[in-house]
DNA sequence: CGTGATCTTGAAGGGGGTCAACTGGAGTGG
DNA sequence: CCACTCCAGTTGACCCCCTTCAAGATCACG
């Protein structure tokens, strides 16, 4: 039975994935670009430094899970992610793999091992994915030719560490359907950011990769999942995720794991 | 009665903090130095830029329980960390206090408020501390004028990156004893790399910051202490911590709550 | 020495981890 | 087309660990 089944429209996906360009929806593999496209992507639209369009830049496609960068891998090169989602993750000596985050659009993979000699983390296509790749030993270099690039750099690493402060709440000690809740909140955020429908969409990864970066068990991911869509906030359909009381969803994320006894939420500092 | 009580020297500080420049060991307030200065305190010992010696930079002390940045604040430097511990916190609505990690010595603070309109989160000095402090609206002009302060920038970013990660290990889905063991191991790395004893600290933090850290209720932080002392690879008292068994506490980290169910993590593309 | 914060310890109850079985879709080959 | 396998997801049952509440012990500080 299905407490949570979809209307009728199971098999059309709900945000279809925009056509990548042609080059890269046909296979993995590399191709070229300008620094300029990259600059675009990251939203600079006014002030392109001289010379941006004509400074050669990788760009390379990845087919579903197809890994970026491994853990423990030496580093070459550091990442914008162009179109599609990623998911960085550590793998613990027994074998556990640790799901620290998930990239899409715009964001940046690969600078934290910028010091070190090896990647601390790894990265893995989820989907049909393509990058904008920068050599490190160009990396000074094109910061220092190009302000532009240096700013959005800046800003990119600035978003990856305000990103990963997420995890925190995420992991924080609250209960697993708060966890889910404020998943769910925050993928619709970004989805909102890059024009998506931030009500109706279908998630990337399975139930292993949420449970794992929620800190809890896949079983418990889909317990929570249930006790969601019977509370009358979602309706899910395997990964398909449609909000149906978005106010609803954010005051459950609000909540904490303290049950209380009085009602109002208020506490003086 | 304490099983985990302290040979004797309990009156005794085990790592006294080393003394602070004498500007600073007075009382908080603010100072002057140079870039020079701290290059030296990122490791740079070689190639100290022309004029680095006489780029003036802000020297800010800080008393404990002083926050060097308010969460919400405005942005306008970032800072980087001369001496003395920082706790980075992000307040919940409900007015939990998530407690996101800790800085020390050669540490950055502030970087991820770049993009942003305020501050992602907030940090406050555990003990007397004192930090550097770059203005945003200098920070690309001094790494345009000194390559070494670039570099050690984007190392630092790298570096608060990779930190964060460490995160997902300490809130895993793991039981709490693993998570203590883990969150000490970490600490006592951190001290060794910064020449201090990795067997013998004082933590710099009480009990409840530990357990926003690490996921779990205070109490269970307490028990958790008594179980790890009670199995023989620690001794503690208050927040003198003095590891007896590294190789014990190790093994002890690297375990799961998961028993695992044959693992080749080889998955075909 | 008192006052409050921090830390420890105890008891009780539930949430979620673990194990196990079932469902359903995708891929394979007869 | 069906039998078969494999994997992702769901659901149920059991029960232990950890949260919560409460009280006591210890420490920090004026």
């Amino acid at each position: 039975m299905s407490t949570l089944a979809f209307p009728a429209s199971r098999s059309v996906p709900i945000a279809p994935p925009r056509p990548s360009s042609a080059l890269l929806a046909t296979e993995a593999g590399a191709g070229r670009s300008t620094l300029a496209d990259l600059l675009r992507l990251m939203g600079v639209i006014d002030s392109l430094d001289d010379g941006a369009d004509v400074q050669p830049l990788l760009l390379r496609a990845l087919r579903p899970g197809e890994v970026l960068f491994h853990e423990g891998g030496a580093m070459d090169a550091v990442y914008f992610v162009r179109g599609g989602t990623f998911k960085r993750v550590r793998t613990c000596e027994d074998g556990y793999e640790q799901v620290l985050d998930f990239a899409d659009r715009g964001d940046l993979l690969g600078l934290d091992a910028l010091g070190q000699e090896s990647h601390p983390s790894g990265a893995v296509a989820l989907e049909l994915a393509s990058v904008y790749c920068v050599p490190v030993h160009e990396l000074h270099a094109l910061g220092h030719r190009y302000p532009s690039f240096d700013r959005i750099l800046h800003q990119a690493a600035a978003r990856a560490l305000a990103a990963r402060d997420e995890l925190a709440s995420m992991m924080a000690a609250v209960a697993a359907e708060v966890r889910l809740a404020r998943f769910l909140l925050l993928r619709s955020q970004r989805l909102a950011a890059s024009g998506q429908s931030p009500r109706r969409f279908r998630l990337r990864m399975g139930r292993r990769d949420i449970a794992s970066h929620l800190g809890v068990a896949h079983e418990t991911v889909s317990r929570s999942f249930g006790a969601l869509a019977g509370m009358g906030v979602l309706r899910v359909d395997n990964r398909e995720v449609e909000i149906i009381d978005m106010a609803g969803l954010r005051e459950l994320a609000r909540s904490t794991r303290r049950p209380q006894h009085d009602g109002d939420g208020l506490r003086a500092a």
